[in-house]
DNA sequence: TATATGAAACGAAACGTTCCGTTTCGCAAG
DNA sequence: CTTGCGAAACGGAACGTTTCGTTTCATATA
């Protein structure tokens, strides 16, 4: 069973020894209306390319695999994430990581958190895309690195503190229930961060939640 | 280019109105052994047939696909743990890290993280799967209850801390390694294992660390 | 008799490539 | 400034290949 969707109606020609950013934006229009309808494991080159008007000759040209199209949509989705408020880090990462979880979510309209889970996936088996994904990520951590190195000087985090390292802790809770499907609510959110900051002894964590 | 894999020389017939136990543990051996040779994402239900010397009709009656013959692997494979030695909370939590990790990382011939977060990533697409995989999770962490537990009891923890929750913060980091590919060493483990117990703002997160 | 087995063959779907004819760009000759 | 032309990108169609999941068959056991 198929899904019937309706391909897109204005039809492209080319513009010469140049790439076409009219293309670019229907064949990414186009995975992100697939997404919707038929779900991301489901979505072929072939659908996308008819969906798109594209020629299958010009997705391989430009997107060696579906992941890589997935990818581009990442980074076009950039987070419109204030700069920190600088008062205090729980704060800051309250807020960082309501946006961060909102953009995964789909607040946005696309749920992005469902193809940077699937470009992890596929990153397994693909150097190439693993390489492309990393760069991705640091560039998109960089507000995180502020707001860290921000309360280390306000005196909140012990100086000398190591940043990469504790972006990677900070981030590996929610990357965690990303990739469970779990994503947190607004109130889970403050006490993952409350967790995070405080570590298990603090106990920080003494709340009901649900079952794994 | 299809990589030459030896097919195993046994040939089996019926055992009669009976599940085949030797065609179980040969299609299982098989899948390990491609694995090996080829990786996850080249494995095929063929391949894997043909590899066991079992018809394809037989796979697919027991395991609607590839990825539920992982999880039958997963399941096999389990842990010789020993019981937490109950003396603190930050020794239980590395040797039962340690193990785990080991394990995943292939440590006992089968690497078996490469299983789990394949399993993980059809598991978001196929939602009796990802019945299946919570439920061997659930099983697989009741000592890391039993070791979260023991260190309440002990006063280690503060009473009422939510142990579900506990659970998920304590794998939540070497969950993310592993899908980010970046298992730990033992002397991570540690660290890490500190990280958690205290927080971020405990300050144990000065290390020197690879950069993300 | 009922059920499981290995083996083989099948149609359907998606893959990735290769053509085709068209369009536009950049550059060089007139 | 105009013209011509190679290069490159475009949509579209067709191609052979691979993998899928199913079906059929003869055989073997309880």
């Amino acid at each position: 069973m198929t899904a019937q969707v309706t391909p897109q109606q204005e039809t492209r020609t080319s513009v010469g020894a140049r790439r076409s950013e009219a293309t670019e934006a229907a064949v990414l229009e186009a995975f992100a209306t697939l997404l919707d309808e038929v779900g991301y494991a489901a979505i072929t080159m072939e659908a996308v390319a008819k969906q798109a008007r594209a020629g299958k000759a010009t997705l391989y040209r430009w997107w060696p695999t579906k992941a890589h199209i997935a990818l581009s949509l990442i980074s076009k989705a950039k987070v419109e994430i204030a700069p920190p408020a600088g008062v205090s880090l729980r704060d800051d990462l309250i807020d960082y990581l309501s946006r961060m979880i909102g953009l995964w979510r789909g607040d946005a309209g696309l749920p992005v958190g469902v193809l940077v889970r699937h470009c992890y996936a596929e990153a397994w088996s693909d150097p190439e895309l693993a390489e492309a994904l990393q760069a991705e990520r640091r560039e998109r951590w960089t507000m995180l690195n502020d707001i860290l190195q921000a309360a280390m000087a306000r005196g909140e985090l012990p100086t000398g503190t190591d940043l990469a390292r504790a972006k990677d802790f900070v981030m590996s809770w929610p990357i965690y229930l990303l990739m469970t499907d779990r994503l947190p609510s607004p109130e889970e959110i403050a006490r993952m961060v409350d967790d995070t900051l405080g570590g298990l002894r603090s106990g920080s964590s003494r709340h009901p939640s649900r079952d794994t």
